[in-house]
DNA sequence: CGGAATTAGTTGCATAACTAACTATATGCC
DNA sequence: GGCATATAGTTAGTTATGCAACTAATTCCG
């Protein structure tokens, strides 16, 4: 039991997440500022089609780490919002493909910069090595916790 | 600018707090296994509480890095649930102090074991001075975004 | 071939988050 | 003393999350 020294008295703020909160909010109020009416949750969608547009419903799950409900209803609003279109799959008519819209192109640059902006004021003083520690405990985390299938 | 290179693929789970994320659903599911009828939000009000009980809703907020309308729902929510009880204050009547019940305390240690077990197998294979960097960069993060009033 | 099992996505329900606007009490200052 | 301001908490509205139950399309396999 190597970590049974584990502090019980600073587990809450590990739990919670609290510092990712603060850069979620942070960011979120920085899109506000600049008149983008997109939540961030709705951007991290848009982010990982950035990445690779068309991807299925089910990607965008596993990428995101977030469950099908989720994301049914974060594209449902980015729809709404005109800035992704669902196109059902030729190969498998069960899949929907998620594209980008011109509209959502547009706001790549913008809000990626102020994503980098604001990720550089939360490590503003925190060394390169230490991030990279910090990541790899995360991930460590993330993965002790989740199964392969 | 000493983050520049720091790279864009790599935000989203920085953000979104997977790892976070990934604990309080592994606790949420063993408090259900238990037969534990609490979310862990509400469970991280009791948190607090069993630290030092009698706290104002306002310390509950900082405590706990929430807003006033959430500790509003989850004090609302833990009181029906007759875990905890408001008692308005006798020097400021303007002040909730919230105090724990008896059955509340019954939780404490079963629950407190159960969230230590859940960071031990986060943590496992993780050595204790990356914790103690990975805490330490988190920690610095929230600061960093944390306007001192 | 055809029924069972799997996979992709949706819907319903409860809880929780943030913002903004609100009430009530307390404090500060002229 | 009395009005302006600040503080504690609540309410309303929108969005998001998790779970469970559901539909539809596909694949597996006897």
């Amino acid at each position: 039991m190597p970590y049974n020294e584990f502090k019980r008295g600073e587990l809450y703020s590990f739990i919670t997440g609290m510092a990712s909160t603060a850069v979620a909010r942070r960011l979120q109020k920085n899109f506000k500022q600049a008149g983008i009416e997109i939540t961030i949750e709705q951007w991290s969608v848009l982010y990982h089609l950035w990445k690779e547009d068309g991807l299925s419903q089910q990607e965008l799950c596993s990428r995101s780490f977030r469950d099908k409900p989720s994301i049914t209803r974060l594209v449902d609003n980015l729809e709404k919002l005109k800035l992704v279109k669902r196109v059902p799959s030729k190969e498998d008519r069960r899949i929907n493909l998620v594209y980008l819209t011109e509209a959502a192109r547009k706001l790549q640059e913008e809000t990626l910069n102020m994503a980098n902006q604001t990720l550089n004021e939360a490590l503003e003083g925190v060394r390169n090595d230490d991030i990279e520690v910090c990541k790899a405990v995360l991930q460590k985390v993330y993965d002790n916790l989740t199964p392969i299938p």
